[in-house]
RNA sequence: GGGCCCGUGGCAUAGCCUGGUUAUUGCACCGCUCUGAUAAGGCGGGGGUCCGGAGUUCAAAUCUCCGCGGGCCCA
């Protein structure tokens, strides 16, 4: 009995292979047995955990472990660790959320630093066991009992130790960043955060205009919405290449962009004006100006710098609104900032975080920013210099918590990673890295790198990797400490109860070795990519002991999406230059997203995720691996369409059906396989097991060759199309005859050896792909029928044996489908059944190879094509009723004729007489032709002749040759036509009453008229042995059946004969 | 605003690097057919502005340029 259902259900396998790896510890078995194989290592990306794993991640994480088998599978002792993300932002609004907290600074005053912090090592857990428990489900096979985890104090450490060694090399600083920041929660906004906040906003809309210097009665006029950053004005930005205009206005000059000029002047209400000078923006650049509030101001007073209060050049500057002269106040603005620090213009920030201003501006010391919008308008108007007001209606960032309109406020507390040294060495360590596709890396991320800027890694928040910076509250002196013993040493006082997270990190107070003073810790924490960035180091423990570290890095593979190119490829990346000077991964894969059914970016917004729990349990893990792995390149996009996931379920399908078919009759024979045998028995096999054994081998090269090059698609489309075309389709119904046969017939054996040699090395290949499948067909199967390890991880990769490959025999198989197909079109015109015999089929080949392999075929090609003749003609002969058609060779011609080419095309097809051409080139080698008045001549080679219209025949062309099917019917082909209804209809009865193949049956046929009978005695013998008949009676229509004696009959009427059919199982 | 990828019958894909006969294959549809793999298999058919436009060429799905649409990353 098979230990096979009769039907593939993924989810009853995948349940049943999950148990067994589970009960058997077989992947604890597996990364036993390669421990002696060369090291090959994989470090994992750690997925955050925080949300569930989707099918975008899903078919990630299928990838990485498709590689890892089939490295497993190949003798390779697999590095596989698993790795999770557990710190960071995400969570920590999580909890936030779940503890009703609103906003940031309440943390404290609620529940309190280290209930926070508890509650978001709480969620991590929770969704950590989530994604461990999906992997699994997943099939992927990774190390998850020593998984690293970033928010452990070992992991941290590391951390630690590269951002002291970052001091050391001058690569740590504060700087300067830009952010949005909500002046309520006081805290800054990170991008995907602003972006979720857009919303319509009112604000003034006002036109000022700024004093130039040195130039008499002149102004600038700039445009912003933002009145309030006036104060912190330092430069008027100009686009370097846009015209601008001096326009009187009647007693005074202003200057504007040239394109926004009629624009600008109808928005103040000037009507009367006129263009007097015209420069472009590059030649503004210097320019300065009295800043509008220099006498209220002290700080704009103090400073003259070069570019202080002047014209700069930037490339920013848009004509899309405004007057093309923008207003630049670097404390408020990214690309203001960015200004700035082009022209050196120092940074003037007189707002502290909840938005209200500082006493450098002592006039509006401790008022909010927005309040101030009508006071600078009245001042301004007051001086004289507001030449329009009036308010505008646009989308304005707002805080997605608490809806407090964001206001941009530069801060130069925050760390930096510098690039300063960097960036050349992380461009020339990338180039190393082998990329798949090659465009990812020198393309896109290459290009990157080489604009990469400095990298902030500071961050206001508790749940992170805290910044280990300690500074002096008296003297200022700051210390990178780089480890828990360097800290427990310097430590005034050290806490019995610690760990590296906030609050406990800051209460730690160090002695300043400068002046004896307290130091503090630096309120931040560092991003998250810095945690992940380390992996390479951190997470094989490299503090504790460099061994394992020495031996995996830098690590052979790696595989991400596309947005880890600025995210984890380039944190790992530049943190392992800095330390060891080279790229940490040797090739790198990168991988498209997942799209919805339609093609539309999933997002929880939209309502269109995917969760890869819901998939995997909806159409199996295999199923999904398959689609996911074969659908797409990794570096093309995929759209989850379940449909198509459906598809290729029938596809695997197939496969179990052959597996089936094969263990119900190996089972039935008591079969054992002996490869030496088959490999004994093979000149003198039969060609399809021959060319079977041959497929398998360019099957099983064209597999390795994708694999090793990570391009799984090609490798699993390969085995796919091997297994529904080769083995499936072709191979198993001439086999199928076979099975019919004595148990010990060598003929027999054969077949069997042949079909198990090549499903187990069909098994094996796929395993990478569909393991749970792979499983379950290695031992159900399998192994019943060989001695072989009890998992198929345990089993080596098949390897191509030339011994077994003949290209001239897969040759001729393709050539056998050709016919085949040919000589079923050619049936199909004239509507011969292939049910019914034709006494003849004849091939005219198209090279002499076709002929030889026809000739070879010749035995088979009786059976499939269900003719008693097959011959192969010359093709002289196949001219008699043949027409000729002509048509060019584009590649000898074109060349030669250019332009000509077209109308000779057209002259081949209308009027060239094809049959005068042909003999005229054959004959002399040579033809002239008229084409439009003008003479060509055609040598043999440019153009070609088709044949076509067959007579009484049928005939249907195809790359080989021409394949004439002779319809003309006979008695006897009418007795076996009919003699093969009749089998048929018994056979649809005994499936009716459920026998098994085996069971032989008595059976007894009644004809309505004696001309049937007569057809069908013709052929009794072969009715007999197809239906398993151990007795056959055919009645006559004069005689009675007693019908009540037998088990069970039925009527049948066949193209008219009226038969009934009555059988009894034995 | 910048960079990169993708765009081929209703849907999904091959071909593109290296230009050349009638653009490949699967799903779906229609007709026929086969059958102890049977909710499968075979043969045939309908269905295509190869995203649009321009250029190079005797010849463009393929090479170049300009657009459009989708996606990703960055600003």
């Amino acid at each position: 009995m098979s230990q096979l259902d009769k039907q593939y259900d993924p989810l009853v396998v995948e349940k049943e292979v999950l148990k067994f790896w589970d009960e058997q510890r077989i992947f604890e078995k597996t990364v036993r047995s390669r421990e002696k194989g060369p090291r090959w290592s994989f470090l994992e990306g750690p997925p955050t955990t925080n949300g569930f794993m989707h099918v975008g991640h899903a078919r990630g994480r299928a990838m990485k472990d498709a590689q890892i088998r089939y490295m497993t599978m190949c003798g390779y002792n697999v590095w596989r660790r698993a790795g999770w993300d557990m710190q960071g932002l995400p969570v920590e609004l999580e909890v936030e959320r779940n503890e009703g907290i609103a906003e940031k600074g309440q943390i404290e005053t609620t529940i309190g630093l280290d209930k926070f912090v508890q509650k978001c090592k709480e969620l991590v857990d929770f969704y950590l066991g989530r994604w461990v428990q999906d992997s699994q489900r997943l099939g992927l096979w990774l190390d998850y009992d020593t998984a690293y985890q970033t928010r452990r104090d070992d992991y941290i450490e590391h951390v630690w130790h590269f951002l002291k060694l970052a001091s050391e090399k001058g690569l740590l600083g504060r700087g300067y960043r830009v952010n949005p920041t909500c002046p309520r929660c006081v805290t800054a906004l990170s991008g995907h955060e602003v972006s979720q906040g857009y919303k319509r906003k009112v604000d003034p809309s006002i036109y000022v205009k700024f004093r130039l210097v040195d130039r008499e009665d002149e102004f600038l006029v700039i445009w912003t919405t933002t009145p309030f950053t006036l104060i912190s004005n330092e430069m008027v930005s100009v686009h370097p290449d846009y015209t601008y205009v001096k326009v009187d206005v009647g007693g005074e000059y202003w200057w504007v962009v040239k394109d926004l000029l009629e624009t600008v002047m109808a928005k103040v209400g000037v009507s009367s004006y006129k263009v007097v000078e015209e420069l472009s923006g590059s030649d503004m650049l210097g320019w300065k100006y009295v800043h509008p509030f220099l006498e209220e101001v002290e700080w704009h007073r103090e400073h003259h710098e070069e570019y202080m209060h002047a014209v700069v050049t930037g490339t920013h500057v848009t004509v899309e609104d405004g007057t093309g002269l923008v207003h630049t106040a670097p404390g408020f603005g990214p690309d203001d900032f960015e200004m700035g620090r082009e022209y050196d213009v120092p940074v003037f920030v007189p707002v502290d975080p909840t938005g209200r201003f500082t006493d450098e501006v002592p006039m509006f010391a401790g008022k909010y920013v927005f309040d101030m919008n009508p006071v600078v308008c009245e001042m301004l108007k007051e001086k004289g210099t507001l030449v329009h007001e009036e308010t505008i209606e646009h989308e304005y960032p707002h805080c997605w918590r608490c809806d407090t309109p964001l206001v941009y406020l530069a801060d130069n507390t925050q760390w930096f990673l510098k690039m300063t040294g960097v960036r050349d060495r992380l461009v020339e360590r990338n180039k190393e890295v082998h990329w798949t596709p090659t465009w990812a890396g020198s393309g896109r991320f290459g290009d990157w790198l080489a604009n990469a800027d400095d990298w902030c890694i500071s961050r206001s928040r508790v749940w992170g990797s805290p910044l280990p910076v300690w500074v002096c509250t008296e003297c200022g002196h700051e210390v990178v400490i780089g480890s828990r013993k360097e800290l427990r040493e310097r430590a005034v006082e050290f806490p019995d109860e610690f760990e590296m997270h906030r609050p406990w990190v800051d209460r730690v107070v160090l002695k300043c070795d400068k002046c004896g003073g307290e130091m503090r810790r630096e309120p931040f924490v560092t991003d998250c990519w810095l945690d992940s960035g380390m992996a390479h180091t951190a997470s094989v423990d490299y503090l504790k002991d460099p061994s394992l570290f020495n031996e995996l890095f830098p690590y052979d593979f790696i595989t991400e999406a596309v947005d880890q190119s600025r995210g984890w490829f380039y944190s790992l990346l530049y943190t392992s230059v800095v330390m060891h000077d080279r790229a940490p991964f040797k090739a790198c894969v990168s991988q498209e997203h997942v799209l919805d059914k339609d093609g539309g970016k999933m997002s929880k917004s939209r309502g269109n995720v995917v969760w890869a729990r819901d998939a995997l349990e909806s159409v199996g893990a295999d199923p999904f691996r398959i689609f996911v792995l074969t659908k797409n390149a990794s570096w093309n996009r995929t759209n989850y369409d379940p449909a198509e996931i459906e598809m290729l379920k029938k596809k695997l399908s197939v496969l179990w059906n052959v597996v089936l078919f094969a263990d119900t009759y190996m089972a039935l024979d008591k079969y054992r396989y002996d490869e030496s045998r088959m490999r004994a028995a093979l000149s003198g096999a039969r060609l399809e097991d021959r060319w079977l054994l041959s497929r398998v081998q360019s099957t099983v090269e064209a597999y390795h060759e994708a694999m090793r090059a990570y391009l799984w698609h090609r490798a699993g489309r390969v085995l796919l199309e091997f297994v529904s075309e080769d083995l499936s389709r072709v191979y198993l119904p001439l086999v199928k005859k076979r099975v019919w046969l004595d148990a010990d017939d060598p003929e027999k054996v054969m077949a069997y050896d042949v079909l198990f040699y090549t499903l187990h090395a069909v098994v094996r290949c796929l395993n990478p792909f569909t393991p749970f499948l792979a499983e379950k067909l290695h031992r159900s199967f399998l192994m019943r029928y060989c001695d072989l390890p009890e998992s198929v991880n345990l089993t080596d990769m098949p390897l191509p044996d030339k011994d077994l490959q003949d290209d001239e025999m897969e040759a001729t198989f393709d050539l056998l489908e050709e016919l085949r197909s040919a000589a079923s079109h050619a049936r199909n015109k004239k509507g011969v059944k292939l049910r019914h015999p034709v006494a003849r089929v004849m091939f005219v080949p198209a090279s002499e190879d076709a002929a030889r392999r026809a000739r070879s075929l010749i035995e088979i090609l009786l059976h499939d094509l269900n003719t008693h003749e097959f011959v192969v003609l010359d093709s002289d002969v196949a001219d008699e009723f043949t027409r000729l058609s002509v048509t060019p060779n584009f590649k000898a011609l074109g060349p030669r004729l250019k332009k000509k080419m077209r109308r000779l095309t057209k002259f081949l097809e209308e009027e060239v007489d094809g049959a005068w051409l042909r003999n005229e080139l054959e004959t002399h080698g040579r033809a002239k032709v008229v084409v439009d008045g003008e003479e060509l001549e055609l040598v043999a080679g440019d153009v070609e002749f088709h044949e076509s219209v067959p007579e009484n025949l049928s005939l249907a062309e195809c790359r080989a040759g021409k394949v004439i099917v002779d319809v003309t019917r006979t008695r006897e082909l009418e007795a076996e036509g009919l003699v093969r209804d009749v089998t048929r209809r018994v056979q649809v009865m005994r499936k009716e009453l459920d026998l098994s193949v085996e069971q032989m049956i008595d059976l007894v046929i009644h004809f309505s008229d004696d001309e049937s009978m007569e057809l069908v005695s013709m052929f009794k013998d072969y009715l007999s042995n197809e239906t398993r008949a151990e007795t056959l009676r055919l009645v006559g229509p004069s005689e009675a059946v007693a019908w009540k004696r037998w088990n069970y009959s039925v009527d049948w009427e066949i193209d008219g004969r009226k038969i009934r059919v009555g059988m009894t199982p034995k």
